[in-house]
This record gives structure tokens, sequence and C-alpha cells, in this order.
DNA sequence: TACGTAGATTGATGGCGGTCGATCTGGACC
DNA sequence: GGTCCAGATCGACCGCCATCAATCTACGTA
């Protein structure tokens, strides 16, 4: 995990009774908070996170026609919640034919589940 | 991680040309997705992100004024923010005269973690 | 060429979320 | 009591998001 952290003027606290140890820093950086929670706001949605959890588990592509039946949900709908995800850097997408597998991208929640752990 | 899922009325695709596999259901069942998804939604912004890494590394609790000065925001929105960290399950308050204190619950974010890994 | 189908896109709608200024609450201190 | 301060809450504003019906796109097939 990097350090900095061009946050803001972090101006200091004015002097007087502390109330306890110095100013901490994060020890993330603002860039990697920024990447790392664009991860976490795609995943936090239960629809999202339960498409990331069939991707997954099912190692290698599943057709979008495999997925929209798995929800109460209308065929666009789901399209969008792929979309978000596939713009998160999350899922990646193929076209064969008629039908569109999709997949998770390796390694794509390693830096957010290393931070998590 | 269970299994189940309480989802939808799952309707068999009709039959004809397979594209893939059956049909995969998810491997988290609806509660905990939606539990999980909570979680990941609290840390899906760059604030709250920060917040909880200061609040881990910094082992211990850290008054409000501390983490004020981090972030170019007015204390009412950071407040804001601790809220919905607290409301989520992820941090915890203790007021001490003045002074609030927040740390981190513990293993609050394990849940998520190991699905992560 | 014409038709059917899988999936994406569009447009509209209602609700949620981040932000701030202003105000409220309660403890410390004179 | 009166004042000051840390922090939470309130109200308002505005932009974003989840959802759907309708439409569009592209491919397969007759």
């Amino acid at each position: 995990m990097a350090v900095d952290l061009d946050l803001a003027p972090k101006q200091k606290r004015p002097a007087g009774e502390r109330c306890c140890e110095p100013v901490v820093y994060p020890d993330v950086e603002r860039q990697q908070a920024e990447r790392m929670a664009e991860i976490a706001k795609a995943l936090g949605d239960p629809v999202r996170l339960q498409l990331v959890d069939v991707l997954r588990k099912h190692a290698g592509k599943v057709c979008v026609c495999e997925l929209v039946p798995l929800f109460e949900l209308s065929q666009p709908t789901v399209s969008h919640h792929l979309k978000v995800l596939r713009e998160a850097g999350i899922v990646g997408s193929e076209r064969q034919g008629l039908w569109a597998y999709y997949y998770v991208i390796p390694d794509a929640l390693g830096e957010l589940s290393a931070w998590l752990s």
C-alpha cells in the first residue's frame, strides 16, 4: 500500500487541549482510494454482487440469457447492471453470434481484497 | 458461504439452442448478498474508504476533530460520512466529554473480505 | 430479402446520496 | 446562570442511480 496523500490543505488543529494522538493521515492516497471506492461502489448493489458471485463461481464465460432469469428484473435492467460492472473493470464481455458472454476479469478485485485483509 | 437463494420465479429458459451450460445459481443467498452489498456500498465513497483506512491503521479510537481537517469538507459532511459508516456497522463511536471517538468494529469487514478472497 | 431473436441503448420517472449553511445538543468552564 | 466549544442534526439543493417500456442493432435463418 502506498503512502502519501495529496488531499487537502490539512491545516493543523489550533493549539490547546489535545483530545488524542497527533493527526493521523490516511495510508492510502486519494487516487488509490478513488479506485477502490469505484470497485466497492459497483459491488454495492445486491444484484451486481450476486452477478459477480455467479460469474466467479462459474469459472468461465456465462451467457446473459442464463443470468437474466435469475432475477425478478427486466432484461434491460440486468443489462444495465452488467454495464456498470463492465465499466468498473470487474467483468468483461464477449459476443459470439447472437449471444453475449460475461466473465470476471482476473485480479480485478485483488486490490480491494488486499486492502480489506 | 451458504447456498440456497430465494430470489425469483427463476423460470426455465424455453427449449431450443442452448448457448452455454445449464442455469447457474448464485452461491450466496439474497440476504447475505444484501448484507455484503450494504458494506460495499458504505465503502463506495473515497472519503469513507479513507476514513476507514485511517481508523484501521490507527489501532484505537480517533477523535473526530482529527478526522475533519484531513478532508476539504465541512464538518457536517464528515459527520454524515461517519454516520453512514456507523449505520452500516463498520465503525462505532464513543463520546468522552466534548470529544467523540470513532473506531473500526472488529470483523465488520470479515464477511466481505472472505467473499472477495 | 424478410423475419425472429439476443442483447444493448434510450428516455422517462421516482428515489437516494453528497454537500453545505444554519441550527441544535450537551459538556466544560468561568 | 452564561458562554464557549465539539459534534450531531436539519433543511435544501442538485446530481446520480435503479428501474421499466419502448426501441434499436446485429446476427441467424428461412
